[in-house]
DNA sequence: TTGAGTTGCGTGTATATACACACATTATGT
DNA sequence: ACATAATGTGTGTATATACACGCAACTCAA
C-alpha cells in the first residue's frame, strides 16, 4: 500500500505546529491562537460564524477557542445589532501579543523556507491551496 | 503578512482529513484510526512506545487512541515478556475492517490524485515528507 | 546485593476539532 | 399579522493531540 496523503499531512502538520508552537512560546500562546487572533485583527469586529465561515472552522470550534482567548484577556466579546450574534474584537493586550509575536512567527516561517528552499516552499503553498 | 505555512498546512489537514473520514465513513472508522490499526497490522504485536516512536505520535496519544480502538473490539492488548510492556495486536473484526476499508481508503487516494494531478501529488509527498 | 537511574505506561489536565442539538432571534411568505 | 423557515450561538459529547506526573518494572554500577 502506498503512503496515505492524509497521514503525510496530518503527520507533517504535527511537527510544523510544533516547531510555530516552540517559537511562539516566549509570547505564551500558540500557532491556532496566534493565527486566531490575527483573523480577528484583520476583520474586526466579526461574528463568530463569519470568522469560522472565513478561516473554515467549525462554528462551535471557533466559540470554543475564542473562549480561551477571551479567558487568556486577548479578546473581548460583545452583541452585534443582531441579538443572535456575538461579535470579537481584540483588546490592547491582544494587539500587544500580535505586535510581540510577529517577529517569532517570522522566525518560523524562515526556518521553514530554510528547510524546503525557496521555490519548493512556494510550490507547498500552492498545493495545499489547491487541496 | 504573507501566508502562514502552518496555517495553510492545518487547514489543508482538515480538509483532507474530512475527506478521508467521508469515505470511510461506511466501515464506521476515521483515518486516524485506520491509519493506526495500519501500522498495527505492519508490525504486531507492537508496543505503544515502539508504535508511537514508528509513527511520531505522543505515546498517551497513542495509548488513548489504541483504548477507543479496543474499545470498538478492533484490538487487543496483552503483556510483553517486560511486564511494563502493552503490547498490542488486531483482533479477528480488526483485520476485516482493515480489508473491508482499503479500496474506499484508495478511493480517497484517487480523489486526491485527480484533484491534484499525479506529478504534483508526488510533488506534495516529497515536500511532506521534507517538513 | 543494593540503590540509583532509566524505561514503559496510564492518568490528569488542557487545547483543538467536529457533529448533534436546543434555544433565541431574525427573515420570509401568505 | 402570523406562522414557518432560516440563522447565530453555545452546550453536550466525543475523538485527537500533547505535556506533566506518578508508579511499577527493568538495567546498571558499585
Amino acid at each position: 500500500m502506498s503512503r496515505c496523503y492524509c497521514a503525510l499531512l496530518r503527520k507533517a502538520t504535527r511537527r510544523v505546529t510544533s516547531l510555530y508552537d516552540d517559537a511562539l512560546q516566549p509570547i505564551g500562546i500558540n500557532l491556532a491562537q496566534f493565527s486566531l487572533l490575527r483573523h480577528i485583527e484583520r476583520d474586526e469586529p466579526i461574528s463568530m460564524t463569519e470568522l469560522g465561515r472565513k478561516i473554515e472552522l467549525e462554528r462551535s470550534t471557533v466559540s470554543r477557542n475564542v473562549k480561551v482567548l477571551e479567558g487568556m484577556g486577548l479578546v473581548e466579546t460583545g452583541s452585534g445589532k443582531d441579538q443572535r450574534e456575538a461579535v470579537v474584537e481584540l483588546t490592547e493586550n491582544g494587539r500587544r501579543i500580535l505586535e510581540d509575536g510577529a517577529p517569532l512567527w517570522q522566525g518560523a516561517q524562515d526556518r521553514i523556507e530554510a528547510r524546503l528552499g525557496t521555490d519548493a516552499a512556494a510550490q507547498l503553498k500552492e498545493l495545499l491551496q489547491t487541496l
